[in-house]
DNA sequence: AATTTATATCAATATATCATGAATTATGGA
DNA sequence: TCCATAATTCATGATATATTGATATAAATT
């Protein structure tokens, strides 16, 4: 994770399709969802989910399995830890608890 | 924080310049920094960093507080938090063990 | 092999964003 | 009050990005 695929990751999160799209993989978690379900679950075209979608697994924060005819898109959190962690890195000038409390809160909800 | 302000956010830190800012606040810390020292230390001419310095304030990423002729500017923790926290909502449907990892490496280095 | 279903690619237009130079506001000092 | 310093705002040309219709590829079914 260097500074160009961290800019390329927070370009593909900052439009509304694909925000939706990572929210949506990230919430249905390994079970993924094929392509054409979240182009119909989230409202969008096609051939604009496609487009979205390759932004985001070039990005490095979808993976996609080819599964019979359809491909099936998962969040990857892999990816998301190395774009947050170079995000966060060597912070508070080596007083790490002062922005311990920017990650805690981000515990995943049932 | 709605869908809006993420966009926003997520915005304001796809462009090199601004993502450079938030990284140096981030580590800089608690005493953070004067915009004409930032324009400085990063090589960017004083308007232009303004300018980028207006959007993280509007995205809710820095803060500022005005100290003599000169602005200074901190990394706003709260707005990170809840921008991190609305990326990662309910994930995993359910099994947020799933994903602990992708938050656990955001580790503050020292 | 022809058809259907699922997804991706292409070319074009429309829209948004960036960096710059010039001008402006705000604070502190002579 | 006049000047210097610090930062912001404005208008503009250049660049980048998004969506769309049309087309292409890829896999499964008949």
């Amino acid at each position: 994770m260097d500074m160009n695929d961290a800019l390329n990751a927070f370009s593909a999160l900052s439009q509304k399709t694909r925000l939706d799209v990572f929210r949506l993989l990230i919430n249905v978690g390994p079970e993924g969802m094929s392509a054409g379900d979240i182009a119909e679950v989230l409202d969008v075209r096609q051939n604009t989910m496609s487009a979205n979608l390759s932004v985001l697994l070039q990005a490095g924060l979808v993976r996609n399995e080819r599964e019979g005819r359809s491909i099936r898109y998962f969040a990857d959190l892999d990816g998301t830890r190395e774009l947050l962690t170079f995000l966060m890195a060597d912070c508070c000038g080596g007083h790490p608890e002062l922005c311990a409390q920017a990650i805690e809160a981000i515990a995943c909800r049932k």
